[in-house]
DNA sequence: CTGTAGTTTCAGCAATTACTGAAATATACG
DNA sequence: CGTATATTTCAGTAATTGCTGAAACTACAG
């Protein structure tokens, strides 16, 4: 690796990280280079920058490209492909969130909603029944509540979190004003 | 397994899942297994209602309690230890999300900071440390608001989840009326 | 103490996942 | 076309992770 030490440091990290975010040393290293170039880079600069075969790198960047956080793009008169990271901070935080999303939390409530359709509840117990529902239920909170913010510009978003908790206080008293409002 | 189908196919969807939260199969389906029962059970339950080692379970059960996603507790005149989940959704979405805070943010803010610190950052490129700085911002962000709304109690925390992006718009109007409030 | 029931540890094996280099495929350009 | 360059696929291997049974440990009862 031709980098600088804090780079150097930078990269290991999001390596290690990597593998605890579903995707692998590799992957996770790929896209750390990619992320502090501000420039587009192609798949031999990212093999001299962490010293991998180049086979690797290409299945790195398959897997960058369909988790979406990496974006293919070409320079004038070069027929290689280069690859860069959104400058926007926001956009990579959804994508991350999203893709997890997708990963960890949507085919669960697929199969939960499968159960409860075509579930033999007869044989299964009323506890067990009360808790795949509330897990349900929860999930479906959840995730209705992110699709909704996702949609949020970044600037009133950074302010709702910001205000944090303190939105509670606001909305409580605003409860207290119109008698019990919102949507639920 | 001698569980209900509807049973069968929760276990083994956790366990599916379980590799992809950063447990194995195992832990996840034991997870599942203590989540649908009522009742405590002892290791030897679980190689019942799974069909794996004694040693397996034992493994498990010990990750399961680093994650403190399980209860050990005792029965009367039983030796055995016994382990049940929370039956409250909400301190089971919290211990989960806080682990993989630990696990998966936590490691990442302190790197980044020491990188802020003591970085050679003279040899690291101007974007590169802009880069830094800019993720290190935003998790600050995510984390402090998730701190702060972890404090806000679950019946409280359903609504303004309910409200979802609609609570902007009652914020943004707050702003209008006092003058652009807000701890910002 | 000694015996017994419960639990944990760990070495060895199994299964999975990651990585490489070589071969195959695709693409642009003369 | 043909050839040079870029990329992907894949079989084989390396590394990691998961699982088991046997042995070691623990705690309690007699």
């Amino acid at each position: 690796m031709n980098l600088s030490s804090t780079h150097q440091k930078f990269v290991i990290h999001f390596g290690e990280m990597g593998a605890r975010w579903g995707m692998n040393r590799t992957v996770g290293q790929i896209y750390a280079v990619l992320f502090l170039s501000e420039d587009p880079l192609c798949a031999d600069d990212l093999v001299n920058a962490l010293g991998v075969s180049r086979s690797n790198v290409s299945m790195g960047l398959k897997e960058l490209q369909a988790w979406q956080l990496v974006r293919l793009q070409h320079q004038p008169n070069d027929r290689r492909e280069y690859f860069s990271t959104p400058s926007d901070m926001w956009e990579i935080v959804r994508t991350l969130v999203d893709q997890r999303k997708a990963r960890e939390i949507d085919p669960t409530l697929t199969v939960l909603r499968e159960l409860q359709l075509d579930g033999d509840f007869d044989s299964s117990s009323e506890y067990a029944q009360e808790r795949i529902q509330s897990t349900t239920q929860m999930i479906e909170l959840l995730t209705e509540w992110y699709d909704d913010m996702r949609l949020v510009d970044s600037q009133r978003l950074e302010k709702l979190l910001k205000m944090g908790a303190a939105a509670q206080k606001v909305l409580d008293f605003k409860d207290k004003v119109t008698g019990k409002g919102g949507k639920n």
